[in-house]
DNA sequence: AAACACTCCAACCGCTACTGA
DNA sequence: ATCAGTAGCGGTTGGAGTGTT
């Protein structure tokens, strides 16, 4: 399969944004709304290609983005999160309103992986760690990558989930916002490793797990998973607004994941689920 | 004050999934 | 069924800022 082509090409801009840039390209999808990256450089005047622009406005431009100040409850939530699905930080930041995968994935390398580690924990797998917690380290004489750092510790065997992509709505949510990736399998038990399944509204409401995807969290374009009873998936907006950030209501979605995940480690319910929505 | 070490995060890269022809 | 174009995701990097010696 061809791969388009991106932006080390000549000719074109890279490196941090300027505020002209910025501006033009706030000013463009204010205007034009976002979407049609590729060719959205050249109608709006940048010497960008569209991978960057999008990144630009989905990292940092959107209106909606709350930046820094990660409070103590988000915090707790993005660790379980991430007990839960691993280095899904799309799907982690969907949960967070106004946060970004790439905002909540440096979070996690930089803070919360060493958190964990401090409280005696691997941030890779949330097992408790046999030796003691990492002390703070003096200066090294040599200047050593994140990721060689990363590879010098034991890489345990892990059983994550396996994610599938889930195509939802397609009919009334534009591709752009309407994949999201489920865990559905353990690897111990998964046998079939990238099932797709469709998602018609008509049969959301004969299962008690009603599930889909909002586009709405906050208008950011980012995906979010929702799990409640007979809750009506065209009004993902207003779940949305009961999900505010205090604590009880994250409690209460990460109750709704676990309650998830039990079904998934069902194979039988979960054929079940699966079959629920097959059309 | 200077040099070095370390942290943080915006941006980039490479890949996969999806869509439509 | 195949292919090309596109969007989105997660991993990685580069460099500015900050801390330490």
């Amino acid at each position: 399969m061809g791969r388009a082509p991106c932006c080390s090409k000549v000719g074109l801009h890279r490196g941090p944004w300027t505020p002209r840039e910025d501006a033009l390209l706030t000013k463009y999808i204010q205007a034009h709304g976002k979407g049609q990256w590729r060719s959205l450089p050249k109608t709006a005047g940048l010497l960008r290609c569209g991978k960057s622009c999008r990144l630009r406005w989905m990292n940092y431009l959107r209106p909606d983005i709350k930046r820094g100040n990660i409070t103590p409850e988000e915090d707790d939530l993005i660790i379980r999160m991430h007990s839960l699905l691993g280095n899904r930080w799309s799907l982690i930041a969907g949960r967070l309103p106004g946060r970004t995968d790439n905002e909540i994935k440096n979070y996690w390398n930089t803070h919360l992986s060493k958190k964990l580690r401090n409280q005696g924990t691997d941030p890779n797998t949330h097992d408790k760690l046999t030796e003691a917690p990492e002390k703070k380290k003096g200066r090294k004489k040599n200047k050593q990558k994140s990721t060689e750092n990363n590879k010098g510790s034991e890489k345990t065997l892990v059983y994550l989930p396996k994610p599938i992509r889930v195509k939802a709505l397609s009919s009334c949510i534009p591709r752009t916002d309407s994949t999201l990736t489920l865990d559905s399998n353990s690897a111990t038990t998964a046998s079939t490793s990238q099932e797709k399944v469709q998602s018609p509204e008509a049969e959301t409401k004969e299962v008690n797990m009603v599930w889909g995807v909002s586009d709405n969290i906050g208008d950011n374009g980012g995906i979010g998973i929702f799990f409640g009873e007979d809750h009506d998936l065209v009004n993902s907006a207003s779940y949305m607004e009961c999900y505010s950030d205090d604590h009880d209501t994250l409690e209460k979605l990460y109750e709704e994941y676990l309650q998830l995940l039990n079904v998934e480690e069902k194979p039988d319910e979960l054929d079940s689920f699966a079959q629920s929505l097959l059309v």
